[in-house]
RNA sequence: GGCGGCGUAGCUCAGUUGGUUAGAGCACCGGAAUCAUAAUCCGGGUGUCCGGGGUUCGAGUCCCUGCGCCGCCA
């Protein structure tokens, strides 16, 4: 038994949350999940980014306060994870005074030791972006609003951890995973870092976390968000909670935003001597707008439509088990259909129902007894308690991909082995206890059940029904134990909850 | 321009430290079965493992090189 701390990105409140937002919330939510289950102290964290530039003209355009323009922003938030059935463990607003006052203790902290000086710079400023930016970067044309401006602010000596974050992604291989974006890091660490410019005058932004030490002043949006993965968990307020969660498992985020992770984040607890989080994971990214999709036949679909027409959970099996953490996967509809159909309606729900009708009308309703095993009950057994490893493996190396594949492999076995007994064929022989068409429904029923809690933290809902329906409910969701549903078990009532899809 | 990665069956991809006839799922074709959601099971691939060269007894797997695609940085 041991810690798990994961965590999303602090989404910008001003967004509107789509699928980039509900991928990375939804591995997090599985990966809590499954360690969950195998009884980890889990603590599953997601929150708001609720300041900067962005906010305030969204509050100004609506002419409103732009704390209330956040209080009901953040709501789309919530809801959608309420929706997605995200089982979070707390979600932080970068606006609660238990992060706002944090922040601001650490900067007097770093002012104090130096670590934070003033400075003037002027520079090439880009409105639209918020940010200051290179002659090259106006060149390229990526930025508008582009006006020159010179300012006086609080930078962050970064410059200085450069060597030391080297040696420490180094030290620590899987500090930056996958390979090819610590890769990437490396190679940025190569040229010497700047300093990071931590703050905001409120001449130009007020909607901010206040300077201590120069009221002037707001803390830059990154620097205040960043922290908000030890503001939640106590840091500066309770130590014991700290110190147990601290240091995350997993930053969960999208490749988009590694830079500010892996080196502005990692500085930043470098100089306030706090440890580093143990992975920063960039997945890829769901592309759906490739023009080549066929808009003529309709068939271009935003992923998160889909979830009223098919439901929440078949949505997350197919974005855990169609992209490999790391790379871009495509979104076509045709593919969720396929993967629906082939996995989850074929294989796996049409089993459910050949199993249990078997025994409905068999057996009463109720799991037979087995006699002695042969050789090709064996073989399946001896499938099923590998597979609850292999899972466990898959899920440490987080290939969620391949859990899904190697359970879904188990599950095709067990239709396999009932074309090899053929039960329907033995129950007009004999369908006493005991003899090979009971023994035959008794292994196939265990072994869903095995599968099915292996398949629960993608699909909690549905493959809750599914245990109901094979009188499993009241096994433990750990317990994945061969035999553990017991002779006499009465099955509940109903079908597989996952109906094919036609497609004509 | 610099650094890094990728290029394996129609599609999505696996292929440990180089070693038997290169694999999986999907799709497709044929057959079986009929308990089940037109679901299931069995059988079916002559794939230049991007091209070329090299190292080796032996390379998809290592080295060099060409082409194509992508990422990060400039």
């Amino acid at each position: 038994m041991s810690k798990f701390y994961v965590t999303t990105p602090l989404y910008y409140v001003n967004d509107e949350p789509h699928i980039g937002h509900a991928y990375t919330t939804i591995l997090a939510d599985v990966l809590a999940r499954y360690y969950r289950i195998l009884g980890d102290d889990v603590f599953f964290l997601t929150g708001t980014d609720e300041h900067g530039q962005k906010v305030q003209e969204a509050a100004e355009r609506r002419k409103m306060d732009p704390q209330a323009h956040v209080d009901e922003y953040v709501e789309r938030f919530k809801n959608l994870w309420n929706k997605l059935h995200i089982q979070h463990d707390d979600f932080i607003r970068t606006t609660e005074s238990r992060h706002t006052d944090r922040v601001k203790e650490l900067l007097t902290s770093l002012f104090e030791r130096g670590e934070i000086y003033a400075a003037e710079y002027e520079g090439l400023y880009s409105v639209s972006e918020e940010r200051f930016v290179t002659e090259k970067e106006v060149e390229e044309g990526n930025f508008r609003e582009i006006k020159k401006l010179k300012e006086r602010n609080y930078f962050f000596k970064m410059s200085h951890y450069q060597d030391a974050l080297i040696k420490h992604i180094d030290e620590n291989p899987d500090f930056i995973k996958p390979e090819t974006r610590k890769n990437e890091i490396l190679g940025f660490l190569r040229q010497d870092l700047n300093d990071l410019c931590i703050s905001r005058p409120k001449s130009r932004l007020s909607w901010g976390i206040e300077i201590p030490f120069d009221t002037d002043y707001v803390t830059y949006v990154w620097f205040d968000a960043l922290m908000n993965y030890i503001t939640a968990i106590g840091w500066g307020s309770d130590d014991e909670k700290f110190n147990f969660w601290w240091p995350a498992n997993y930053h969960l985020i999208g490749k988009d935003i590694l830079t500010t992770h892996a080196v502005y984040w990692s500085t930043m607890l470098l100089a306030a001597k706090i440890p580093l989080p143990k992975t920063i994971l960039a997945h890829g990214w769901w592309l759906s707008d490739d023009t080549k999709m066929s808009k003529s036949l309709g068939n271009v679909v935003k992923p998160l439509d889909l979830i009223d027409e098919y439901g929440v959970d078949p949505v997350r099996y197919f974005l855990m088990r169609d992209m490999v953490l790391g790379s871009d996967a495509n979104f076509y509809m045709d593919s969720f259909v396929k993967r629906y159909n082939a996995d989850l309606a074929n294989d796996y729900g049409n089993l459910v129902n050949r199993v249990t009708m078997l025994i409905h009308k068999n057996f009463e309703g109720k799991i037979p007894e087995s006699g002695v095993y042969d050789e090709v009950d064996l073989g399946l057994i001896s499938m099923a308690k590998t597979t609850p490893q292999k899972v466990r493996g898959n899920i440490d190396d987080l290939k969620l991909h391949d859990a899904l594949e190697n359970t879904l492999a188990m599950i095709r076995e067990v239709n396999k082995y009932l074309e090899t007994r053929a039960p329907w064929k033995l129950i007009k022989e004999d369908k006493s206890q005991g003899s090979v068409a009971a023994t035959t429904l008794a292994v196939a029923a265990d072994v869903l059940r095995i599968g099915s809690q292996l398949l629960n933290p993608v699909m909690p809902e549905r493959t809750k029904v599914i245990l109901t329906i094979l009188g499993a409910h009241e096994i433990p969701l750990e317990n994945t134990n061969f035999d553990e549903l017991k002779a006499g078990t009465s099955l509940g009532e109903g079908k597989s909850p996952f109906p094919r899809i036609d497609t004509k």
